[in-house]
DNA sequence: TAATAACGTTAATCTAGTTTAATATTTTAT
DNA sequence: ATAAAATATTAAACTAGATTAACGTTATTA
């Protein structure tokens, strides 16, 4: 089973670092294929995250509950992205979001109990998941310059450019939560944007 | 030179992975120390990053200039951090960011061309940047929700919790500016703050 | 020790985005 | 096909934070 699905990943990884046939193979016995269902948790807010996910169909939203109830979205992952909670996988803490699937979805699972012994057998690895970490570490900066220099439409038409398969596979209520911006002001952006044409 | 100043490098560094005598020496061989002024440039926008530094005394302004000409403020560095312009260093590509001196600065800079030979020599510090650069990425991905879910006024009260001794050293307009908002509206905050006690 | 530059405060006016609430549209299940 | 649930729109009243501009205070340096 995982022999088939494993290949996605293999060529994924292929584009940082080049692994043997047996490291492929090593590799693919370590880690565990599996399907959730629309609606399902991979990751729930205060359980400690035991795995790192690779998506190979499907899509999921990475959010946390304020104090007032409030949802976040911090992230979406589909096709050939990451899921988890990295701060609460790395440390071994409670997690502070949720990641829930959006559609049915197939993910890659490295477990935190395998990892270790992973690194140890392919020591290419660690040189894979640091280049992974450096683009999102930079990625996650660039966000942050975004949301403080772009006005809410200017990140609406960036995330429209940027991700428009997300675009049309998820609700606007959650690309508004996603934006930082509420519901009804980003259905006012759309129609200003529309007008505008 | 750099041996007695490397001994805080290789502190650090013993946090994460531990280095042999041997090791520790090839290291401090590669890396190079240096000296800034207050108001000097590791980084300008624009350049390519060639280095990553480990702050040993001293404190830098992560910073770019939008299109109006305004700075924003990223990141501040003190003493057992990081600066750099990951995103140009890791990519050799054009920084995005300005980093700049506030204070008289000694830095332990890991160049480009240097570090592959240092992953190639020393393996463990493939494991230690990937460690260095997880928590930084979380660090980020946390500044996100903040930015989020937080008043202005509790981005100041969290920023002021969190880093005391950044706060002490830095002019508050600066201060202003890494929390994305305006120097006179923090002035506001911080006599509101004043005024509750 | 005066002068200048850098930094900080205050207050009035303005605006991007929120809140509330009612209505419209689309999707899903029966 | 119809009802119910989920999602999206619109508009009025409101607020956090920006802008502008004038004035205070603290550091630097001549």
């Amino acid at each position: 089973m995982i022999k088939e699905k494993g290949q996605a990943l293999l060529n994924y990884i292929n584009n940082y670092v080049s692994l043997t046939e047996i490291e492929a193979e090593i590799l693919l016995s370590k880690v565990t294929y599996r399907k959730y269902l629309k609606g399902q948790f991979i990751v729930q807010q205060g359980d400690v995250c035991k795995y790192e996910c690779f998506v190979l169909s499907g899509c999921t939203k990475t959010f946390y509950i304020d104090e007032e109830g409030q949802e976040h979205i911090v992230m979406f992952s589909i096709e050939d992205w990451w899921t988890s909670d990295i701060g609460s996988f790395i440390t071994q803490t409670p997690a502070d979001f949720n990641v829930q699937c959006l559609e049915n979805t197939e993910l890659i699972m490295f477990s935190y109990d395998i990892i270790e012994d992973l690194y140890e057998a392919i020591p290419k690895l660690e040189r894979f998941f640091r280049q992974i970490i450096e683009k999102a570490f930079v990625a996650s900066q660039k966000r942050i310059v975004r949301s403080f220099s772009l006005s809410a439409k200017d990140r609406f038409i960036y995330f429209r450019n940027q991700y428009p398969k997300i675009e049309q596979r998820i609700p606007q209520y959650m690309i508004a939560s996603y934006l930082g911006i509420t519901k009804e002001f980003l259905s006012k952006i759309k129609s200003e944007l529309i007008f505008e044409q």
